[in-house]
DNA sequence: ATCCTTGTGTACGACATCGTACGGATAGGC
DNA sequence: GCCTATCCGTACGATGTCGTACACAAGGAT
């Protein structure tokens, strides 16, 4: 029986051509992805990139008086890692295994070579990057005009359209880091959408039950996002 | 007497090696930046890409209620349309001139050409790229969890540093769309800054008086971006 | 079965910002 | 010199979130 995994299940590898494909699939390690790892600190150097399949990374940041923001997510449409092929080699932000499960990784060194190659990996990393910078624009504008509980709205669709499940592991505490609220403010946010029968959740678990209800309630920030993903990362012959 | 004008007033181009400077500036086309104006709108397409010298533009985005919050601000440190060469062709914010004055631009397809080169243009966009991500995810993290005064001061010193002048023309009408506050907001935060002795303000204009006592005044947002940018954009080998 | 850790519910005053309203001041045009 | 548009100061209640405190409930460990 083949194993369940294939590196396919990673939309960015999946998108590749045949030929870049085979010749970076090779080099490819499968990782367990465990709850609460840190993948990379801020300023850290990367060992690897980061592929996920079943799992989903938050990028965070962590201010110096503790308080935390999330400013993006990557799931199985991405990669982690950027700024080693942007070419700053580190980044302030440190990023956590928001979702257990697993992730390919590649060593750096070899991902470096097929960007210098300038072909079609160099040109779908730098799409996806795009749209990793309308994710983070839109969070920041999220944070500044959008309540919790539509903020909570857009965190659950962002998280569950990076997993093949319709539901997540996440305490309210963890959540709010995310989101950069308290805890409390989770709990009153997420109790009125479980009283308005859009979600059910108990003790770490979160599961969805009214995907529509909730992308009724769910702020603009959502849409714009999404659309993007779908605008730049849809299948072209560029690869 | 010589046009007090040069592209190198730009850093980005004055980055550049010599080879690429000398290909890339015979095309450039000095241009005026008028207060106001909207150098490209949301998911509009880039006829140039722009380098300020003496103008600051800012990428701010608009909700459909009419709210708004500035994501970045590019000066003479930067170029204005890295959607272009990040493969998207659009975005979904819009670029107003902050502060008027000039810049330099170039046709689209030129650039593209030259980032198709694969060469240290590309390397330099690409560092520069990143460090625009640095300002935009700070920003989102200072949006929640900063006060208002403290973004001012923030946003000051981005600003001034990517002018030639210590002062600039702005009221706090536009301070606030950018901060994505009201105007109120700002009138408190900029009082309390000039009773401080900080700066001088009235009618459209603001002066800085001390500018360390500014960076005292600050929140830890400002140090991160300007640490990243000095290092990433430092002259280096790669150009 | 009982403890104990962890996750969740709730309450209340404090605080920042919002929304709105209006008054005063300055610069420029006539 | 006067009018007027623009810019800035201030006040007050409303709202959302914070900080803190504490109670309850579920599950695991002993």
């Amino acid at each position: 029986m083949p194993s369940p995994h294939t590196p396919k299940q990673n939309h960015l590898l999946a998108a590749l051509p045949a030929a870049e494909f085979a010749r970076i699939s090779q080099q490819l390690e499968l990782v367990p992805m465990r709850l609460g790892q840190a993948i990379y600190e801020s300023g850290g150097r990367l060992a690897h990139v980061y592929f996920p399949t079943t799992s989903i990374v938050s990028l965070l940041y962590v201010l110096e008086d503790g308080a935390s923001a999330e400013i993006a997510v990557v799931g199985n449409e991405g990669i982690l890692g950027i700024s080693l092929f942007m070419g700053g080699e580190t980044t302030p932000s440190r990023a956590v295994v928001q979702s257990a499960g697993f992730a390919y990784r590649l060593k750096s060194q070899l991902l470096k070579e097929e960007f210098e190659r300038a072909g079609p990996v160099l040109r779908l990393l730098l799409r996806y990057t795009q749209a990793l910078i309308t994710l983070m624009t839109q969070t920041a504008v999220c944070n500044r005009h959008h309540t919790v509980e539509q903020q909570l709205c857009r965190w659950l669709l962002l998280s569950l359209d990076r997993l093949p499940t319709e539901s997540l592991s996440m305490t309210q505490e963890l959540i709010a880091n995310m989101l950069g609220v308290r805890r409390e403010g989770v709990t009153q946010a997420a109790g009125a959408l479980q009283r308005a029968g859009l979600i059910r959740y108990g003790r770490g678990r979160i599961e969805v039950l009214d995907r529509p209800g909730l992308e009724q309630a769910v702020c603009e920030c959502y849409a714009v996002v999404k659309l993007e993903f779908d605008r730049l990362m849809a299948p072209s012959p560029a690869g």
